[in-house]
DNA sequence: CCCCTCTTAAAACCAGGTACTAAATCAGTA
DNA sequence: TACTGATTTAGTACCTGGTTTTAAGAGGGG
């Protein structure tokens, strides 16, 4: 019954919409003991987005996430490729890509970006890693994008090296030694990204 | 122009919401040439809800996903965890971690499961990931759970020696070395897990 | 010709808001 | 005490993107 202070109210509203995103200003006014004009005052001077938008922001965000998961088949997008000598691929980190609190980029996405690459630039249809022998450099943060480039150092039968630095601008983030096995047969790995499976 | 069969509007219909679920009912009328009245008609035959639903269901699809992935910040259910000393976790190879064509797991995401759990057994606040040795050593399947297992070797104030195995059964799948940097100052790393960041 | 399906139209209504205006309430202070 | 300014509540008009219902043409087929 007591009214909160203006500031807890904010507070809690937000809290409450955080985390049951699908509330009405409605159903609000029966937690908070508000009218629904005070609750809608609220959320204009916290720029909380009414329930509609709410919802269409998270139904375009996870969309967004599918259809942009064509690149779960090959992280980052590829924007050079020579066979057998070289590659480049671009990936920028987005909100999935990091912890939320310190918007560091979790470092298996990295790690992703450059072993799908690595892969990408064998030529053979079926190409598996074997070994990865990898260095994070520095932490990626949000938004950044990440150049990778892959040289393929040595290339025999059945196996091949394949070497990826990855950058930021000027500064290298990643780098990684990648022992790629060619040949559908002789797998004798865990599963690295195969050319022959992207969209 | 000319009008299209009913069945065929039906299927163009139900084809042009699927790829783009955001679409109103009066845009639709647009592509289909036909009256606004008709495109409800359809989406009712068809069992295809409204714009606001379809969005609704979406934005809860994903709600659901996130709030069910506290395994986002730390890949696999640790189930047993003596900080500094050991750890295990267990994760099971899903539909979406394969590819599509072969059923074998891709590689980063046993890198991602032993990478958090190398992460998640060094006892401080901010652990990264600084470097990796990782060997691939047998493919893995849709369906097949992998325990991994760490071991940390040596810890001292700044880095630890992690080691992490893998195994399907009684198969080593993977196997994988980290040196892990602890302490927030001195980061020298692109991401690795945090076991502060864990809900 | 009537009947039937398909299509279009029009009107009433709804949820969950925005935008705007105005009044009531309360606190502090000159 | 009265004035001032922030806060809260109320009310109205309007909007989008629909649903429901009722009705009426259009175009065949028997």
């Amino acid at each position: 019954m007591e009214r909160l202070p203006k500031k807890e109210r904010h507070q809690r509203l937000a809290r409450l919409i955080e985390d049951n995103p699908f509330i009405t200003d409605r159903e609000l006014t029966r937690l908070l003991k508000v009218s629904i004009q005070t609750i809608r005052l609220d959320r204009l001077e916290l720029g909380i987005p009414e329930l509609r938008e709410r919802m269409k922001l998270m139904a375009e965000r996870s969309f967004d996430a599918v259809r942009s998961l064509p690149l779960h088949e090959v992280i980052g997008e590829i924007v050079d490729l020579q066979l057998d000598k070289s590659g480049i691929s671009i990936f920028e980190i987005r909100e999935e890509h990091v912890f939320s609190r310190t918007g560091i980029a979790r470092g298996h996405h990295l790690f992703a970006q450059a072993n799908s690459l690595a892969v990408a630039v064998i030529n053979d249809e079926v190409a598996l890693t074997a070994t990865a022998d990898i260095r994070f450099i520095r932490q990626v943060k949000l938004g950044e994008k990440c150049i990778a480039k892959a040289y393929v150092r040595s290339s025999g039968k059945r196996k091949a090296r394949v070497e990826v630095f990855t950058y930021v601008g000027e500064e290298t983030v990643f780098r990684g030694d990648f022992l790629i096995v060619r040949s559908a047969g002789a797998l004798q790995d865990g599963g690295g990204d195969r050319l022959a499976d992207r969209d």
